[in-house]
DNA sequence: TTTTTATATTGCAATATTACGATAATTCAA
DNA sequence: TTGAATTATCGTAATATTGCAATATAAAAA
């Protein structure tokens, strides 16, 4: 096999599991480390910033794009990538609400 | 290819994805999720709450235990499972992290 | 000791991911 | 229109993940 069962599990859990995908590669965390990094949004030069070759880089982008951890506007012939805070928001949500949960529980 | 190039990536970028790679499977996302509601540890009855087989459970838990979401405890046959609460509260750091920076940058 | 119960490991088939060369598409400038 | 710059897509090879049957291991009960 290799398919994960995921038609057994709830639309929330497989939509977890895919952000969590996403960022689950080290270059795409460092992708996010970039972005924060610079103060802004940025237009062009992911690809020079990674160790990996422009067709590698454009389909770690995608696939952060496609969950929503990051936003892309066209501008001009170069793209301007940002995170996406909402999703970010999102995300610490989901592990505030475990830690708070953890506190008066769990050994 | 197909092996991803971590070399060329910080241990810390490294040691994230592997976190997040750890519940990027809707199982495992459905693993937290039950150690979370039941009230306490969890000895033996994970099995029974998924829909796969023993072997693909014992070795989603592996999975979740080697990156240190989980903690097991053995109690005679059955193995005590919770949620790690320092693991946790580092994810959640992680995000509020970003989130904080987030507000006063980007688009 | 033998049996039962619970969990882990092995081996393998099916499928998914990663990476990149080649090439396409798009936009701006000349 | 042509050429340069930037990003996307296609095709494909290498590797990783997923799932489970079969089997092994370990501890408690009989």
């Amino acid at each position: 096999m290799g398919a994960s069962k995921s038609e057994f599990f709830s639309e929330q859990q497989n939509e977890l599991a895919s952000l969590f995908k996403a960022i689950s590669h080290p270059a795409r965390v460092a992708i996010i480390e970039y972005l924060l990094k610079v103060d802004s949004c940025i237009c062009g030069d992911i690809v020079n910033e990674l160790p990996l070759a422009q067709p590698t880089v454009s389909q770690h982008l995608k696939e952060l794009k496609n969950v929503g951890i990051i936003k892309g506007n066209i501008e001009g012939t170069a793209i301007c990538y940002c995170l996406n805070p909402e999703t970010m928001k999102k995300l610490e949500n989901y592990f505030s609400g475990i830690s708070k949960e953890l506190k008066t529980k769990c050994c």
